[in-house]
DNA sequence: GCAGTGTTTCGACAACCATCAATATAGACA
DNA sequence: TGTCTATATTGATGGTTGTCGAAACACTGC
């Protein structure tokens, strides 16, 4: 079992493609892909990250849209506690931003090895068809 | 409007953090993903991505896992509708094969800009920050 | 055509999830 | 302390999903 959840965070992992996932580490990436599931969390996530700064308070999000306050903030809980975003309070506002390396190991599970999408030194050193052999 | 879905499979998309995704988009990302979010259908991905061939039958695959045949079917129908897998009858057996350029595009959706996964020249056109502005 | 094997579809059921209204908590400001 | 705003939690509800057994379908080989 070579390098599969390494520290836990590391950005490069192997590919879906180097090996078949071992059922931990498919469970907690299940997890991560399972919260990206959801067109509103997906938008979400867009939103803050591609605000300014790479965050922003729930009171930019919601006007976004037609959701109840609640259900706008069940789906930020569930983008956290996949740790795909952080927030931070400040004053009467919460503020929200993504966690760069959750979003790198999941691009990096689903690179397609040599020539597809990781065609440069962004290939981890394990993927997708590593893990078995 | 840049640069979206594109020509629907092209593997290089705007990452999330370019702009904020449409709605429409999202819908399509998110049955992406949503399949992706069970573990059991990821480590089918990958086990499938892994064998040699990049491709193998429903009789490779059902050994893994402790599940009921029409459950393994069901799941390995789900991926395939989600885009991610394509299957070819061949005589009594029917083979899978990951579809590349899907799991390339959700690699380049969730690559974060520069330096952190698409240090180089993976890097699409556009990214999650880029698609509001 | 018939029997046998590999795979999918169907129908049912329990568990889970997205959503809302109501309520609670946290901080700002009098 | 009390009120106001921003956000989170709770509880309920209808819809979705993972799972199975049974049945159907698709080939092969006789």
């Amino acid at each position: 079992m070579p390098n599969q959840p390494q520290s836990g965070d590391e950005p490069c992992c192997p590919p879906l493609s180097r090996e078949p996932l071992t059922s931990d580490w498919a469970g907690d990436l299940a997890r991560m892909f399972k919260a990206l599931g959801d067109p509103v969390r997906l938008r979400m996530l867009s939103l803050i990250a591609s605000h300014e700064g790479g965050e922003c308070c729930v009171c930019d999000i919601s006007p976004s849209f037609d959701l109840s306050q609640p259900t706008i903030s069940h789906h930020l809980k569930v983008l956290r506690e996949a740790g795909l975003l952080d927030c931070e309070r400040r004053g009467t506002w919460v503020h929200y931003r993504v966690v760069p390396s959750a979003l790198a190991q999941l691009s990096a599970v689903l690179s397609v090895e040599a020539g597809i999408v990781a065609n440069s030194s962004c290939t981890p050193a394990v993927t997708f068809q590593e893990v078995v052999s």
